[in-house]
Parts: structure tokens; C-alpha cells; sequence
DNA sequence: GTTAGCACTCTTGCTCTGCGAGTGCTAAGC
DNA sequence: GCTTAGCACTCGCAGAGCAAGAGTGCTAAC
């Protein structure tokens, strides 16, 4: 049954005075403060009538009404308006993610910070897989008599680098050899498909002391490269939540943040989540932990491939429309960043 | 006035049965629980003489006692005993740091990850200040058309890299030659002593193409160096003080994660701390947000020399004699572990 | 010096109460 | 037939009052 205009208002103006205040409406207040042009018991029926269709709920009895999950939906989906975030906040941004420092996991740590100070919510990103990155170059340079410096580079400007301590002093010279066999080897596959291989096994050669460095970094080489494939997950904000009134006891407050705290779970909620703005309301989730959350998440780009996402996490009732924008306005910004010209 | 015989019993009793339970601890649990030989009321007269010296407090009329801060640097320095750790916990220590993997700073993190599940506190653990660490090497190579890797070694094996976009495409023999021309210059120099020179006007060369390089290489340099001085603070087992009683109430829990998140101070607090093992009981803090925290933070060393801190905070009720066996242990085994035979 | 006994104090948890906010229903008005 | 005023009713919340329990401090006897 589709809603007549009065419902929409009315829903908009208890939505709205719900994120703002986190105190259940009732309908002199919203008589009062909307200037609605109907009395309190007008609005009253209409509120019961919204309450049957489960877009309200009540506390208790004698409380006012409560959005309900699937009233914050409509809202996002159709009532809500576009926020234009300020000057200030856009300078901010740019400043703070520009530079020609392309230190990329630096600026999305960034970022994630950022978009905490202005929404004062908890904010996380995740850097992007490397899965299909494709390897540029593999150098292992001399740090020590016996310690190395293993570097892989690629193309996606990923850089890693592991320090060795060989258990035997090394020739100079086969590390530099070493490093072009391997980058003659592996430059241009993916890292998921090098793992797939035989590696140890493709490096057998006859030249006896290039075999036998091989031979102590090969397994390392192997460790670095899955470590590469790891996405970061950056968090901050953290203790915002303390501010919110939703989370004003202990018991909410703990199982917030050890879910949070729970990374790799987090990691994997965050992946399998679709590109671009996506939001997701209470029981719109499906962990069990974050049926009282609502989750924000975007996506940016680097190189117009690879793809990491930015996002915020709090109470159902949160501003859904200047948090949309801000994370969306950072994502583009990021995904400028990241793409060449 | 030294305390007699009986009154360091009881004062240990108490001690420990608080540091177990968290609850005053009264005379007739005492007697009863330990053993005294006496009766409650003589206990209580003897607690009388100690709260009187300020070894005990009382947190009002009809509750027991509670022991003040002077009772637990008195139980610190002369009452507890050492504890070893389990075969299973010795086990796991060296497990998990052991490895030819020489990644400094993921070892230290996991260092602190371990102390944080043993001992079921908030750890941390900070990296060694670099200042007086000597550049090794510096190395530009090659990632794109436009994109090169600054990377810079450490004698202390610290490596840094940083990913740059120039502005102009460079020609690509211009980057081994400006590298060997910094490694020439800075090798063997510390690094505050390089962030003192006069960077930019040290690479004034006629070779014009290197010029040109030099230029949009340098500010770089100079910020990769900074950040290699920056010491890295890892934190973790944060959420583990909500099971802690003290800590049992929303303001509290906040405050506690809030001194711990103002990472910079944080850092500074623990820089400041002198060598080996050091335990600083509440009000022996100079921080006020730390007057009821106690920090117990110990040392380890690479090649005997750079020194990092690992530790943890928790309420002045903690585990003082297993957390500084724990402490003891995991730092020895990193400096064993980062330094070369 | 040690101990039993007892009055005293203070916290904690419980119930009871009144107040305020807001609803739902009914009957009258437009 | 929708809108509105009026009113009874419900519930949560904060404060008061009370009893139980734990532990002390003091006194007097051993």
C-alpha cells in the first residue's frame, strides 16, 4: 500500500527529529516544531496507521515513536535530501589527501581518519585486494654481511619489502642475479597465480651459490608475497561511540567495539560488500552483531581498477544523508588521487 | 617505623586476596582465608596501625580494607614473589617470535599481542627511536613511467620506502646516479644529523637532468626520513579492560581508552621511561588520567644498542608479580631475537 | 597482647510512590 | 468522513524509605 503525501511527511519529520534528538518522537512535539497544519491527534492516527504498516515502533506505551529499520530505509531510499558539505570541510579533505606523496596506504589511513572527525561515527577502510596486481620487479638488496633486503614491486605501486638474515654469509653478486631470475620469472603474473605455482621447485639452476640463496628466500618470498595480498584494515574513531547515546552502557558499548576488534571478520563483512555507496540498516545486515548498526561503505578506485572501500559504522540512527555525502565526496577524491592522468 | 613481621604478612594477605577479587577485604575473610594464627579482632588492630601509615585505605566506615598505592610498591619491592611461566606459556612466547622473518616491526606487534593475551591487560609496545641510527644506503628505482621508489636502509636494519609520483618523466639513468650520489653523500651520517645539513642546497650539481630529479626527490627524502625517526606505537588487548571491575562503568572505560588513543602523549609518556623493568603504581604517575593506572614497561634491545619498550597498563590492582615475569621474558626474548650472533 | 561481644555505620537491593509524557479512544465539530 | 478536543489510562523514571548484610571500632575480660 503506497503511502499518502501526509504519511511521507510526517515519517520524514519523525526520522529526522529521531537522528537528531535519539528521543522518541511523540505527536505534539511533532505538531508543534513541523508546523504540520493538523492537531497532535490528527498526527496521532497517522502514527498508528505508519506503526500497523512497520515503519514505527514503540518503546512502551507511553513513549513516543521510533523509526523502525525499514522506516530509515524509505528514508534513505526516497526522502532524504543531498547534503552539500561546507567549504571548510571540503578544503579540509582535498588538503589533507592531497600531496604528491603517493603513499597509498598512508592516505587511506587518512581518509578513514578524516571521515571519523566529521561524522564523529567510527570510520574504517580497507585497502584494496592485490590479487590480480601483477608483479613489476623483484630486487633483493645488501643491507649486511649476512642481512638482505627483499623488495617486490607492482604494477599497482604496491611496495613490500621483508628484511632477511640469511643463516650464511651470501656473494654479493648472486643477489642481483638472484633478483633478475626471479624478476625474468614473475614480472607481469599475478600474485595469486605465483602463489599457485610450483615455486621452490622453479628455481633449481646449476649455479651451486645462487641455488642456495634461493634456497633460504624462496620461503620468505613466499610469506611476502601473501602478506601482500592481505588487505589493511584501518579503523579510527573508535571511542566516538561513547558519545553516542545508543551506546550508553556498558554491556553495548563492549560488544561494539570487540565486534569491530574482531578484524578479520570485519575484513570479510567489508569485502563481500558491493561497489559504490552501499547502506546497510539493522537487520538489513546479516551478522548477528551489528543487527543494531548501520553500515556505510564506498568504494574507490586506483588506476580505475583495484578497489578498496571506505566506510563508517554506528547506531541505525545515524545522519544518513551528511554521512552519505561526506563518504562519497572522500572516495571520489581518493579515486582522483589514485589515477594517473 | 618498619613494619613487623605480622604486619607485612597481613598487609601481603590483603594484597593479594585484593589483586584475586577486587573486593575490600575485611578480617574475618582474612583470618579465616590465610591462616593467620590470630583472631579477626587482632587483625583488625592490626590494620588499624596500617592504614594509619597509609598502607591501607578504606573506602567508607563498613567496608574492608583496600591497599593504597604505598602498599603496592611495598608489596613490588619487597613482598612478591617471582613467578615462572607455564612450559606452555614459554612455549608460545618463543614460537611466535621466533622465525628468520626479520621483520622488526611486525615482531614487536606481535610481542605486544602476546603480552596482551597472557596477562589480559591493555599492551604496547613502542619501536626504537632512530636518531641515532646511521643510513646505510639510499636507492631510487624505477616503478612506472613516472613513478619511482625511494627506499632507504638503516645500519639498524630498518628499512623505509615511499612511493613517488613525479611531475616529469626522468630519465632512468638519472636515478642510479642520484642514488649513488645520496648514498655517497648521507651513508654513515644519523639521521638527525642529515635532517639538520641543509638538504636541498647540498645537491646542487651541473648535470642538469640529476638537477631536476634532485628537486622533486629531496622534500621527499626529507619527510621519509622524519617518518623513519617517528617511533611506531602498537596497542592491542584494548577491549580487554572492560572485563576488568574497575573499569565497570561507562565513564571510566572511556577515559581509560581515550588516554590510551591520545597516541602522541602516550608515546612520549613511555619515551620518558628509564631502562629495564618499570613499574609505576597510580598516583606515582606524573599524568594525571594515569593517577589510577599502574604501568609496568621493560626494555629490549637491538644489537644491544636501539631500545624499544614493550608493556602494558591496567588498574593499580594487577598482577604485578606474573606481569612482570611475563614483561621480563618476552623482552629478553626480542633482544635475543635482534641481535646478531 | 589477644580476644569475644556488641553497638554502630554504611552500602546495596528492594519496594512504593508520585510525576510527567504520551497514547488511544470517544464524542463532538466542520 | 475527516479532524479535533477531552480525558482516562499506561508506563518509565526518580526519589524516599526500609531491611539485610558486611565490616568496623571500642570495651572489657582473659
Amino acid at each position: 500500500m503506497e503511502l499518502t503525501e501526509r504519511k511521507l511527511r510526517i515519517l520524514q519529520a519523525i526520522v529526522s527529529d529521531f537522528i537528531a534528538s535519539a528521543e522518541p518522537v511523540g505527536s505534539r512535539t511533532l505538531s508543534k516544531k513541523y508546523d504540520m497544519g493538523v492537531s497532535p491527534a490528527t498526527i496521532r492516527n497517522e502514527m498508528s496507521d505508519l506503526e500497523e504498516q512497520g515503519y514505527l515502533t514503540h518503546p512502551h506505551t507511553s513513549a513516543g515513536r521510533v523509526p523502525s529499520d525499514r522506516a530509515y530505509r524509505l528514508y534513505v531510499d526516497r526522502l532524504m535530501d543531498r547534503v552539500e558539505l561546507s567549504e571548510r570541510e571540503k578544503r579540509s579533505i582535498s588538503e589533507q589527501l592531497a600531496g604528491n606523496i603517493m603513499e597509498l596506504d598512508r592516505t587511506i589511513e587518512h581518509a578513514a581518519n578524516i571521515l571519523s572527525e566529521i561524522t564523529n561515527l567510527t570510520s574504517f577502510a580497507i585497502t584494496p585486494k592485490q590479487e590480480e596486481s601483477r608483479l613489476k620487479y623483484i630486487n633483493i638488496l645488501p643491507a649486511d654481511e649476512s642481512t638482505v633486503v627483499l623488495m617486490i614491486v607492482a604494477e599497482s605501486g604496491k611496495v613490500k619489502n621483508t628484511v632477511l638474515r640469511l643463516k650464511a654469509p651470501y656473494p654479493e653478486e648472486s643477489l642481483s642475479l638472484l633478483s633478475k631470475a626471479m624478476t625474468y620469472n614473475y614480472r607481469g603474473k599475478t600474485i595469486s597465480d605465483i602463489l599457485t605455482m610450483d615455486i621452490i621447485r622453479s628455481f633449481e639452476t646449476d649455479i651451486e651459490a645462487m641455488s642456495r640463496l634461493a634456497e633460504s628466500i624462496m620461503p620468505n618470498f613466499i610469506r611476502t608475497l601473501e602478506s601482500m595480498l592481505d588487505t589493511n584494515l584501518y579503523l579510527d574513531g573508535l571511542t566516538n561511540i561513547f558519545s553516542i547515546p545508543e551506546y550508553n552502557n556498558l554491556e553495548k558499548a563492549k560488544m561494539f567495539l570487540e565486534m569491530v576488534n574482531q578484524r578479520n571478520n570485519f575484513k570479510d563483512v567489508l569485502a563481500s560488500r558491493d561497489e559504490g555507496v552501499v547502506i546497510t540498516i539493522g537487520s538489513e545486515n546479516r551478522e548477528d552483531l551489528m543487527q543494531d548498526c548501520s553500515l556505510i561503505t564506498a568504494t574507490y578506485h586506483i588506476n580505475g581498477k583495484l578497489v578498496g572501500k571506505l566506510g563508517v559504522i554506528g547506531p541505525t540512527r545515524m545522519k544518513y544523508d551528511k554521512v552519505t555525502s561526506v563518504i562519497e565526496y572522500i572516495t571520489d577524491n581518493l579515486s582522483r588521487t589514485f589515477t594517473l592522468p
